[in-house]
DNA sequence: CCAAGTGTATTGTTGTATTGATACACATGG
DNA sequence: CCATGTGTATCAATACAACAATACACTTGG
């Protein structure tokens, strides 16, 4: 598995060790990541993103914790096949659900017009 | 000036000085806050959301040294007059972009369709 | 004038978060 | 068997955020 399957950016204020468990959240839930998949060993994506192992390790440890991911001792980490895999459409929007509030909030406070917004984000989502 | 226009999360993970400037910057630019309008004492906001008043004042500083607000000695800190009071809806909606940029991606990660997520975003804004 | 109200500088403390360097235990494959 | 590849436990070094308790300079209203 390529260690690029992971977009980190490591000058953001947002812990790295977060940005990467969150994503495996989406991707898994997406099954982008399929159940059984072996991930990029710690080593790979931190040289490919030029951070500590050992922030990759404290991610894939509460990725595991969390139900995300499965151990396999000497081997390396795979995706679980636990209640995670490929969620339904359903569950896979409650992921975004308190990022869709925040957005909301903050366009009112900006008192943008729903239709500006809207259009945006439509354009921004046809990619 | 009332305490609790600021809306603040004392848990969040987001620093308490942070959620007040980027709610200031927004309040202003949508000219919720008006040029001129004083704002609650440091005091008022530190007691009305039981927090620490230094770091309201915190707060307030980089809002100062941001050009959004202009420090009365004596008296408290007012809305400046500068180039940020009450912007067009074009200068509004680019503030709120880098959020937007992030629901767009994660919503590709989650593989949500377009319709979905403009529909829920939608029913958000009709408040 | 002066009490009461502004913001702020200062110093110290506490708790936590984040990252880093190193060494270790384990499993695999030739 | 052993080099190589896993993940990770451990300890250390910072940095950050918030709080606490003062003291200070300033303005206003009675």
């Amino acid at each position: 598995m390529d260690a690029s399957i992971l977009t980190i950016h490591p000058a953001s204020p947002e812990p790295i060790y977060r940005q990467i468990v969150d994503q495996l959240r989406r991707l898994i839930a997406a099954g982008q990541l399929a159940v059984g998949e072996r991930l990029p060993s710690v080593r790979d994506v931190a040289g490919f993103h030029a951070i500590n192992p050992m922030t990759v390790s404290r991610a894939y440890g509460l990725a595991e914790s969390e139900g995300l991911l499965e151990r396999q001792r000497g081997k390396g980490m795979v995706v679980a096949s636990g209640p995670t895999g490929s969620q339904s459409a359903r569950e896979r929007m409650q992921l975004l659900e308190p990022h869709l509030k925040e957005t909301a909030r903050q366009a009112q406070e900006l008192e943008l017009p729903a239709d500006t917004v809207l259009r945006r984000l439509k354009h921004l989502l046809g990619n």
